[in-house]
DNA sequence: ATGATTGCAAATAATTTGCAACCAC
DNA sequence: GTGGTTGCAAATTATTTGCAATCAT
């Protein structure tokens, strides 16, 4: 499943909220906000960030993206992911492994990081969300100024819950 | 500051509430429940990581552990961190970043992680600690099993504050 | 004695960078 | 046209592994 089936690039429609999309119509506005040229290949990383859910690493990214634009380097997709980090695009996931992980999704939700097989869910909590409202004097504990926060919960997933059933005849 | 002023090694006392000591006495009582030989490398690597609260790198574990053991190896540093993790005495901590970090504080805590320098620190609180217990059917939110959670703060410390602030003249 | 563990060196994996050609504006 | 961006190849950085020597039990 490592294919598009529903382009985004230039639409003029809104793609819900809480994303970029709420705040630009079309990559390329996007692009001209964080002062980027709008390039093919930037583009179409862009896009498969914004369908995926499943937190790429940048191989995969690369892989995603190969298809569409076969002379792609895997430089350009390392250099581009952490250029839409640092202009706000999209956010890397702090959820462990020795690789980066790529996020579009910048809505406050969460991570179920499953310690048998590695997979990572989303997670959208209404209850989660609120530790962000740290206290009352404004959003600073200690000396520290929180801007946000993301939460990590790490157990089994469904698939691997039923495969530990099994084994153990459970 | 990479040296050490207080060894713990085969001390009879107890270390404090929460960490592993409060299960084995000492370190050979904590490998041998482990499994593991005990070994001079293995007591300084972990003896390193139970004095440390700033989540070292591997490198930074193996620089502090050279002093007293000039001949040890990074690769002996990888091997160990990683069996210690397998092992359930220290934790791999998620926090971004392209090198692992470790923490041999397993008690529930949560990092405030700085935007600007990177630095991490702990943060204890009972609040964030109760998002464990995720609903009264038990610790599953969706067909995923909770065993335990973690919470990362991401903002500004309080010395990256202070300079923003000079620098802004605020 | 025996098997686990170490240090070393070499291998692999992950990420970054220099630079000439190329493309967006 | 000009400066930013790309692809390629090479360089770095991070991590893992094979193996003979050594150590813990």
């Amino acid at each position: 499943m490592d294919n598009y089936s529903h382009p985004v690039s230039e639409s003029q429609e809104n793609e819900g909220l809480g994303g970029p999309a709420m705040r630009a119509r079309s990559f390329g506005e996007l692009c001209r906000k964080a002062g980027l040229a709008d390039t093919p290949q930037r583009r179409l990383i862009y896009r498969c960030l914004a369908e995926s859910s499943d937190h790429p690493t940048v191989e995969t990214v690369f892989n995603r993206v190969r298809p569409h634009l076969p002379r792609v380097s895997l430089a350009t997709v390392y250099r581009n992911l952490k250029i839409f980090v640092g202009a706000g695009l999209i956010d890397e996931v702090a959820i462990g492994g020795n690789r980066a992980r790529y996020d579009a999704d910048r809505s406050p939700h969460h991570h179920l990081i499953c310690e048998s097989c590695g997979e990572v869910a989303d997670h959208h909590s209404d209850s989660l969300d609120c530790i962000e409202c740290v206290g009352p004097g404004g959003n600073t504990v200690g000396g520290f100024e929180v801007h946000r926060s993301r939460v990590n919960l790490f157990g089994l997933c469904a698939k691997c819950r039923e495969m530990t059933a099994t084994e153990t005849g459970v």
